[in-house]
RNA sequence: GCCGAGGUAGCCAAGGUGGUCACGGCGCAGCUCUGAAAAAGCUGAAAUUCCGGUUCGACUCCGGACCUCGGCA
């Protein structure tokens, strides 16, 4: 069990803003460690695509949850949300301090608000014959295994549906969400005007593209990978797939790709901008204030 | 210049025997989110090239202008 008085430091923020660079920088000056919290760097091979941090960038900081799943299999929130903790809980033992930090807002919050997700893993024949199905049949379905839950469910979100399903035929219904922090937990946000992000997210695609990206998704469709797979990755992985079964040109992966990113941006930014909580960054200075106050505190 | 095709939202695009608020997709805006989350879903804004004619009524029919594409010169 965690003592809610460990302490935890986020830096989040949308994609290209600097945060791994950022955490690096406070680990060492607050004797810490880092726990990526992002949810393609888990995977062994997406190095270039997922902005993975180079052991030099590193610096000496010992860093946790990247390269830790095979590309080839499904990685998810809750394997991340319990090796986070785990991960957090030994840095503390060892008198050091966790920094949590990514932009994987999903994996983010089920770490720092203690999700207790349903203990039901994925089925995934299940799945597959569920996907089969309408929506509306879906839900039928779970109506008549947990009627309750059927009233909450968004009736046209299959996916969603699927997972309910799965786990009343299991636990017999869907429980309610609960949550139980684990941290006291201290949320630094590091974000650009759109326009500013945009034109980074092009010049880091060109760095990128002469760093090797289009040879590292070919050497990971060597793995082997189906398509399918390379295209759920997302981004660029998707985009350099597409270009390499000659679905687009060069042109159309470039701004399919910025265009993509700028979503993700979007996204991303849909669950951090209503957290309260969270303390804007100016620059690293006021970074280093409110930790030294968050830990003396 | 001539012949042909066409001009419907920021882009692509359906449409009809003339008859309430014009199908979709992408993009855009907002939202939901608890084991695929860089996922999935929901809501919304946004259009008939212009001018004239026929008609009770035209995006739809007729004429003209302008523009685009293809062919011929």
């Amino acid at each position: 069990m965690s003592n809610p008085k460990d302490k935890l430091i986020t830096i989040l923020g949308p994609t290209a803003t600097g945060k791994s660079q950022l955490g690096v920088k406070m680990a060492r000056e607050f004797n810490g460690e880092i726990i990526s919290a992002d949810s393609r760097q888990v995977y062994r091979g997406l190095d270039i695509g997922s902005a993975k941090i180079t052991p030099q960038e590193m610096k000496g900081v010992p860093h946790h949850l990247i390269d830790i799943a095979s590309p080839r299999r499904v990685f998810t929130v809750a394997q991340f949300q319990k090796l986070a903790i785990k991960s957090a809980r030994k840095i503390i033992l060892n008198n050091k301090t966790p920094f949590l930090v990514g932009g994987s807002p999903f994996y983010i919050y089920s770490v720092t608000e203690g999700w207790k997700l349903p203990s039901v893993p994925r089925n995934q024949s299940l799945r597959q014959r569920l996907e089969k199905k309408k929506p509306e049949e879906l839900f039928k379905m779970l109506k008549e295994l947990d009627a309750a839950y059927a009233q909450k469910v968004d009736p046209f979100n299959a996916r969603r549906l699927i997972r309910a399903i799965e786990i009343a035929s299991v636990a017999g219904q869907v429980p309610p969400r609960q949550s139980q922090p684990a941290f006291q937990t201290l949320f630094l946000g590091l974000n650009y005007p759109l326009p500013e992000l945009k034109d980074k997210i092009a010049r880091r695609l060109n760095q990128r593209l002469k760093s090797g990206l289009i040879e590292e998704v070919e050497t990971l469709r060597k793995i082997p990978l189906s398509w399918k797979r390379l295209e759920d990755f997302g981004l660029e992985y998707r985009w350099v797939a597409y270009y390499l079964q000659n679905k687009v040109d060069y042109p159309e992966m470039k701004s399919g790709i910025i265009q993509d990113s700028l979503k993700l941006v979007k996204h991303q930014l849909n669950w951090f901008k209503k957290d309260q909580r969270i303390h804007w960054l100016k620059d690293s200075n006021q970074a280093r204030d409110l930790i030294r106050n968050f830990l003396n505190q």
